[in-house]
RNA sequence: GCCCCCAUGGUCAAGCGGUUAAGACGUUGCCCUCUCACGGCAGAAUCAGGGGUUCGAGUCCCCUUGGGGGUACCA
């Protein structure tokens, strides 16, 4: 059996979108799980749509993302160029074979008299230029009369073909349009490009978003006609932003580098993504790389379009963040330390500890701790609270003997204050929530804080700590 | 308009003619707890509608409805 060889080929006209994302881990997954390769092609037949820089971002992405591929324009191969501009002078070949057995033909029809078929009410071109003799042709092409290549469809009969996912596909020929296959500038339209490379450079498995479903039959006209074998067809459906719009590049963060800056985790979004549209026999859900390797099959592709779930993706975000190495995680969070209001101040490690198991995303950070460089006039309802038995007289209470006690500590670590701070209440026959629950309200001014009263206090330093409850002390005496 | 495709909770989804219709996110309640989060336990919530076929239908067929895609000198 031959090597299985898939291939991702996206159009250099922006951001490496998730949609595009997940066609290429697909493609992985499959040529990985197959042995076989995973191959990179840059589509830029369409100039008008060329965006400068963004060959160079995809490749940076599919790398970041781990989704390594055995040829490609930057990493080489035996079946280069790996840019379709490159490979001019192919696609001419063939189209002229086509013309020579019938399958394709010249045509010169311009612009307004397509419009004008279309006025008319035509869904699409009505074969004109077939007829043409091959003098009129001949003296067209000598006058230099623009012209494009079209595909010479039959006008009957049913075009058949099975997909993997969505099994047999059928097409009445009639439906087809004869499509342009080489452009008025020379270039080949990417439906007759595809063809050609895909057969030259060995693709044998075709994995792609279902716009293609119904157009496949036309591609398989051109491999019947130039004798070339059939590909494996793999479509899988979009993914989409709510029931009725797809997810696209306009929705916001909608790409790779977008979910980078936005605090995920490339390991999480790779393994969320894998999830729409496809799950696992076993129905995994946090999965390395290579797990989903060993676990991927076409029949777990689902068949209708998967709707985008943010608080989902964070959930599963949150899972790896948590489980990253200390060491790994205080090096990503220094980033949002650093532009948060807490910049340069207090222990970053310290202050990862403490929250490392409390964010979703790397962006929750600053919002979590903004806290610890700021600290205003807060609601002295928040002393209240019946749970902890506390309430503003408790703190009116409680807050001079914290205050009092933690002038006394020397030893300024969590442990040895959460133990004077439980000896204030047994010394005077309270909870120690009605100790603690104060002070850490005195201590943030916060409702909820990513650790407890006296993790904060350590983090504060003594000198902030007793500054705060003096604050706090006086605005409970300020209050009746 | 025409053609292709799809349809299980709010979301991702198991399910391939006989199940109490999994699981996960989210949600609700409880437990744990120096708040929150984590973790643990429990709950609510789904087969779009209508016809068939069958002893039996979420599973097969048809129609309706809803949705996606295609219908380019874009990919």
């Amino acid at each position: 059996m031959d090597t299985i060889r898939t291939r991702f080929a996206p159009s250099p006209t922006g951001y490496l979108h998730i949609g595009g994302l997940r066609t290429a881990l697909y493609c992985y997954l499959y040529a990985k799980k197959n042995n076989g390769k995973f191959i990179l092609r840059i589509e830029d037949t369409d100039q008008a749509r060329y965006v400068e820089g963004t060959t160079e971002i995809i490749y940076a992405n599919l790398k970041d993302a781990g989704l390594l591929y055995d040829e490609g324009p930057d990493v080489g191969g035996q079946y280069g160029p790996y840019i379709q501009s490159q490979r001019k002078a192919d696609y001419l070949k063939y189209a002229r074979i086509l013309i020579e057995q019938g399958d394709a033909y010249y045509c010169f029809c311009d612009k307004d008299r397509l419009e004008q078929l279309h006025q008319q009410g035509a869904t699409k071109y009505d074969k004109h230029c077939l007829s043409l003799s091959k003098t009129e042709i001949e003296s067209k092409l000598a006058q230099g009369v623009p012209y494009v290549i079209r595909q010479n469809i039959p006008s009957s009969g049913t075009s058949t073909y099975t997909d993997c996912v969505f099994g047999e596909i059928a097409v009445d020929n009639s439906e087809l349009e004869d499509n342009v296959l080489i452009k008025s500038d020379g270039l080949p339209t990417y439906n007759f490009a595809n063809v050609i490379d895909d057969h030259l450079m060995g693709i044998n498995v075709v994995m792609r978003g279902t716009e293609y479903l119904s157009s496949t039959p036309k591609y398989n006209l051109l491999y019947d006609a130039l004798g070339w074998q059939r590909p494996i067809y793999i479509h899988m459906p979009p993914i989409m932003r709510d029931e009725k719009h797809k997810l696209s590049k306009r929705d916001g963060a909608a790409s790779y580098d977008d979910f980078i800056a936005n605090g995920f985790l490339s390991q999480a979004i790779v393994n969320y993504i894998a999830l729409l549209g496809w799950s696992p026999k076993s129905n995994q859900e946090k999965m390395s790389l290579q797990e989903m390797i060993e676990l991927f099959n076409i029949e777990g592709i689902s068949r209708s379009p998967s709707i985008f779930d943010l608080t989902k993706m964070k959930w599963l975000n949150s899972l790896y963040v948590k489980e990253l190495p200390f060491e790994q995680f205080v090096q990503m969070a220094t980033p949002w330390i650093d532009k948060s209001m807490v910049a340069g101040k207090y222990d970053y490690d310290k202050l990862c500890k403490l929250i490392q198991g409390r964010i979703e995303i790397l962006s929750d950070i600053p919002d979590k701790i903004n806290f610890l460089a700021q600290f205003d006039s807060y609601n002295l309802q928040l002393y209240v609270n019946q749970k902890q038995k506390s309430d503003i007289d408790i703190a009116r209470k409680v807050l001079p003997l914290v205050k009092r006690t933690m002038m006394g500590i020397n030893e300024w670590y969590n442990d040895t204050i959460y133990q004077q701070l439980c000896q204030i209440a047994q010394d005077s026959g309270l909870k120690n929530s009605q100790i603690l629950w104060p002070t850490r309200v005195a201590l943030s001014g916060q409702q909820s804080t990513p650790g407890g009263a006296t993790e904060l206090a350590e983090l504060l330093g003594k000198d902030e700590s007793i500054n705060r409850i003096n604050k706090s002390i006086g605005m409970l005496d300020m209050t009746p």
